[in-house]
DNA sequence: CGATAGGCGTACCGTATGGTACGGCTTGAA
DNA sequence: TTCAAGCCGTACCATACGGTACGCCTATCG
């Protein structure tokens, strides 16, 4: 098997043990249902992902990378701050309410070693970017993201409010996020402008 | 059995099952580990709570109403709206970052049926609270939590930030709870007080 | 004080799971 | 063109689960 060939079958695996797991829940993504939907053998499943946990921890990376690399973009953007700052929150809330994430999320939950894992992997993808994008906000020095610990806390907080917990519990509310992500904006710059 | 008695059975029970939880998570409390830990049988639980889904809705319920009683007194007394709010906050993150409310929500996201019983169950109980509290905080008119709506999950948001996600995942940060409801008081009079 | 409701313990059933083994076939490399 | 690596499909194993049945025994109530 070419390697790039390789590449796309592993993607189709974790695709369908995604795809499973959307359907019918943990509970329903066995190895089995796993292999049977993929068209592919256990011993594969085995081969490449050591165990289920293993599996399962492949599909948190690769969504990892597919949210920095979602999310990368919505950095570079030069414009006024709270237009790139809504921007990037419409974008992180968007990955983060996805169906995609909140199945990732469900499992990370379910699992102590994936939680870490998924804990980890998502603080090194989105903290780093979000801290030098809120440290590097300042124009003309009208915005001082200070301590930028909870500067980004307090961002994250206005931004997802509880909508997240909900989409976990699998009632999500209908949210615009784009309005959501500019009102949580322009309260944080609120908070973080330096007094006239 | 008399019904105290029987009450107390029941509690033992579910009590046990949280234990199961707590040490061996959701596949470590099946039915019979739970029966064997309360000393109780399986024909029992099934006679007293149909199924296992039902026997973890009673838990969910259960940690519903015992919430609501803890919140409720914090709302009561009289003194500095700051202080007041501070005080709930922190009775709050208490219950939500504590190890049953971990448990319980890890059940109820690993589960659709339980998760919208969480779901209602946690808004009924908490959210009217929180709601005629902020509401009812302008003293002098000093501020104004209107709309109602936004002001709530603003307060929320930088309440919790990200620490539930993170408990969740079972990568507690350490947080002083006082101080980081102090905090979220704080901003969000600065957010909601009427400008002078 | 006797009877009966109902909890306890154990055994049982069908089913599904994670994980392994093993032919047979495809496919990329020599 | 040959050959071997490795993937597919199926069968297999031990184990555990949810749920039910049943005999024993305690404790409540008439």
């Amino acid at each position: 098997m070419r390697d790039d060939q390789k590449d796309a079958r592993r993607d189709a695996i974790l695709d369908a043990a995604l795809d499973l797991l959307r359907e019918a829940g943990w509970r329903g993504a066995s190895m089995r249902a796993i292999a049977a939907r993929a068209q592919a053998s256990k011993e594969t499943l085995y081969a490449w992902f050591g165990n289920r946990e293993g599996l399962f921890e492949a599909l948190i990376r690769r969504n990892a990378l597919s949210v920095q690399s979602t999310l990368a973009p919505a950095v570079v953007a030069k414009a006024a701050p709270e237009d790139v700052l809504t921007r990037f929150g419409t974008a992180l809330l968007d990955l983060q309410l996805g169906a995609d994430a909140v199945l990732i999320n469900r499992l990370a939950i379910a699992d102590p070693v994936l939680g870490a894992i998924l804990a980890e992997a998502g603080r090194e993808s989105t903290l780093p970017l979000l801290a030098r994008f809120l440290s590097e906000l300042d124009p003309e020095g009208a915005i001082r993201a200070d301590p930028l610990d909870e500067a980004i806390e307090d961002y994250l907080g206005l931004l997802k409010g509880d909508l997240q917990i909900a989409a976990l519990l699998g009632v999500p509310r209908a949210v615009d996020t784009r309005a959501q992500a500019r009102r949580a904006t322009e309260r944080w710059i609120r908070l973080y402008a330096v007094n006239p």
